[in-house]
DNA sequence: CGGACGTGCAATGAATTGGTTGCACATCAA
DNA sequence: TTGATGTGCAACCAATTCATTGCACGTCCG
């Protein structure tokens, strides 16, 4: 079953813990369409195997990465496109924000005259 | 004293709840400039008027709102510039993800071919 | 087959979080 | 001055979170 797109909250929740971006991060270093799996990252982290296999399942859950079986063995991969995705939508509400309060009118008023 | 810019993970934390949000939406969609109280925002939301406080203190404290003092009150404006900033560093790094994976060269070599 | 390796699940524990109530202090207005 | 209004701080509680250890199950290889 699919489960439809997370809510932006929930990929917040997700990227509100150091370790996770440390986890994060070690996986979009290598090569990303090999994947690595949750025992590989924890060596290079200062955490747990069954640590890092929970920050895994988080940010799966919140569709910042991208899981599969390979084997005995589970491969993982970042999803750099949602995390953009997130990113213009911040952007896009953080500027309607600056527009209500009558600044960006302001600006274009200057730009104009 | 001007504590230096907040850590994009406090942010995210302090993006990570439902009802900061609320909080964070209605501030942003009154005047502005003018600000809201913590009590008038309470009245607007199901949660008493010392937990908006906190959200409020939190959010400061994350640099995505800005406080001052007006009489007997204090009143808050969110500060939307801070989110697209914080939006514009995701799409980055998302970005970059993307190209590490190699996508982006084969997306262009195509545009090219 | 049988051992080694990788994974997943459950229980536990310390720390943090989101919310509440209660109270004390400051400020404006009659 | 006195009362009403708005804040801020502290104590407290339930729920969640991050990390650990221990154990059972599946899969590859000699």
């Amino acid at each position: 079953m699919v489960t439809g797109s997370p809510s932006p909250v929930a990929m917040f929740a997700a990227l509100a813990d150091d370790t996770r971006w440390a986890v994060l991060e070690t996986l979009a270093q290598g090569d990303g369409a090999a994947g690595r799996t949750a025992s590989s990252l924890a060596e290079a982290l200062p955490v747990t195997r069954q640590a890092v296999a929970k920050h895994l399942a988080v940010l799966e859950a919140a569709g910042l990465v991208e899981s599969w079986t390979a084997g005995r063995e589970r491969r993982y991969r970042a999803l750099g496109a949602e995390l953009t995705a997130l990113g213009r939508r911040l952007e896009r509400i953080g500027d309607a924000w600056e527009a209500r309060l009558g600044r960006l009118a302001d600006i274009a008023e200057r730009l104009e005259g």
